[in-house]
DNA sequence: TTGATAGTGAAGTCTGGGCTTGACTAATCT
DNA sequence: AGATTAGTCAAGCCCAGACTTCACTATCAA
């Protein structure tokens, strides 16, 4: 139950690890317009596929996204996973901070009384 | 007024990139702590005040955080702008998935009549 | 079956950038 | 004034990881 804080955590060192990429930022807002094959990906970011077969891994890992092999052809897809624990990090960052605003705007005040 | 969407999106980008190392996640989740001199920053990390100067101009530069140098010493605080932006990102993002997923399962509804 | 296509695996190249050292400046202390 | 402390600058080291090539497998097409 407590434990869960630790696997998010290191579930968005991964987001932010995979993200920090320029190449597979490409890649997730490609899959904004829709799932797409691996080298269909490959075509606009001038890459070689393996390439793209090799980020396809590492956002796949950090739950960026979702692939499902049929044939000879693995289609990709966005996942929510990652950007629900970006979103967690975010949340968490932006509270601690505003809470400390808040103090120092009680510390403010108490220092014009 | 539309050139905005560029402006942010290539915040986001820095954002990505700055927090895509993990030294400078941890002095982010430092300053959760509150407002601390680059210095104190070092110690827990384990690397060069040096070193730590360099990420502080990258934080910055993506508005992570803001400094003040009073004297010899340079305070470093979170700054919301790279969280705004940031958070914006996952919105957009979060937005297009919901509504393809939306759309399949129209089609898939559409199958079944 | 021959050929073309989609993708993966292994192995190697090479550059960006994280980090250090050492010298330096500016502020603070005694 | 001299000594200490906080931080920055410049220069260089070094390695993770992004990317490529080549070989290979599996699937689909003629």
């Amino acid at each position: 139950m407590m434990q869960s804080a630790n696997a998010v955590r290191s579930r968005v060192d991964l987001v932010f690890n995979a993200l920090g990429d320029p190449t597979r930022r490409a890649i997730v807002a490609q899959l904004g317009k829709g799932p797409q094959s691996v080298s269909t990906l490959s075509r606009p970011l001038g890459v070689t596929v393996t390439a793209v077969s090799q980020h396809i891994r590492v956002l796949e890992r950090c739950g960026m996204l979702t692939t499902t092999k049929v044939g000879r052809v693995r289609t990709c897809q966005l996942d929510s996973a990652g950007l629900d624990a970006l979103d967690g990090w975010i949340r968490e960052t932006r509270a601690i901070w505003e809470r400390r605003l808040d103090r120092l705007a009680e510390i403010l005040a108490e220092e014009d009384s």
